[in-house]
DNA sequence: TAGTGACG
DNA sequence: ACCG
């Protein structure tokens, strides 16, 4: 047995579609990005203890992600404004399909959240876990756009070394089964690395079933 | 708590 | 200075 080998593989249920979606369709999902942060602008969140995030946030969707000093949850409506959550765009919905036809891990997954995040090239993500969701065993899938990041993706525990792995605009990331549970975060974006001219920085979008 | 940095 |  290659313990290096072993150390180094990655988890079967984290799977990258890389260059999954096109420019053109690239250009779509940013259209509907704009239609989304009109309705609800990107906003710095904070923790629990005041701590701000490097990242933007906004929601679509059913429910939506937030932090602030009661901690991390789900919402039915934005906390700032009382106001629902913009629809989740068809668009989107056609992406997940588009994804699970592809992958052979998930047959169904509908997703009632889609957190929105903006990084721009000094925004960075802590390795965390993903746990405010009822249903731990579904999936989360997520779609880059814009600018290169590393993506981090640890163990079970934080004090494991993550890998690297390398997200492209266009690429698609799911964490299912084994995937699901583990420790990642984004250690950093480059700067001008873009195929979309308009868009400086890096969008993420993850859609969560988390009812 | 998905932050940051002080501290050992 | 660097790591956890």
């Amino acid at each position: 047995m290659n313990l290096e080998l072993f150390r180094n593989k990655l988890p079967s249920g984290l799977i990258h579609l890389n260059d999954f979606l096109d420019l053109k369709f690239q250009k779509q999902v940013l259209t509907e990005i704009d239609k989304i942060t009109t309705i609800c602008p990107l906003r710095r969140i904070k923790t629990k203890n005041g701590g701000n995030f490097s990242t933007q946030i906004t929601n679509c969707g059913k429910l939506g992600w937030w932090s602030d000093h009661k901690g991390y949850r789900y919402t039915d409506c934005d906390p700032t404004t009382g106001l629902t959550w913009p629809k989740m765009p068809d668009l989107f919905i056609e992406i997940i399909h588009r994804t699970l036809k592809n992958i052979p891990i998930e047959k169904t997954f509908i997703p009632d959240a889609c957190l929105i995040n903006y990084y721009s090239k000094d925004s960075k993500m802590g390795l965390h876990q993903d746990k405010d969701e009822k249903d731990l065993t579904q999936p989360i899938i997520t779609i880059s756009l814009g600018d290169r990041a590393d993506f981090m993706i640890g163990g079970n525990k934080r004090s494991q070394k993550p890998a690297l792995l390398n997200l492209d605009s266009g690429d698609v990331l799911v964490m299912s089964k084994d995937a699901r549970p583990l420790f990642h975060g984004i250690k950093r974006i480059y700067e001008e690395t873009s195929p979309i001219k308009k868009l400086i920085g890096r969008f993420s979008l993850t859609f969560r079933k988390a009812g």
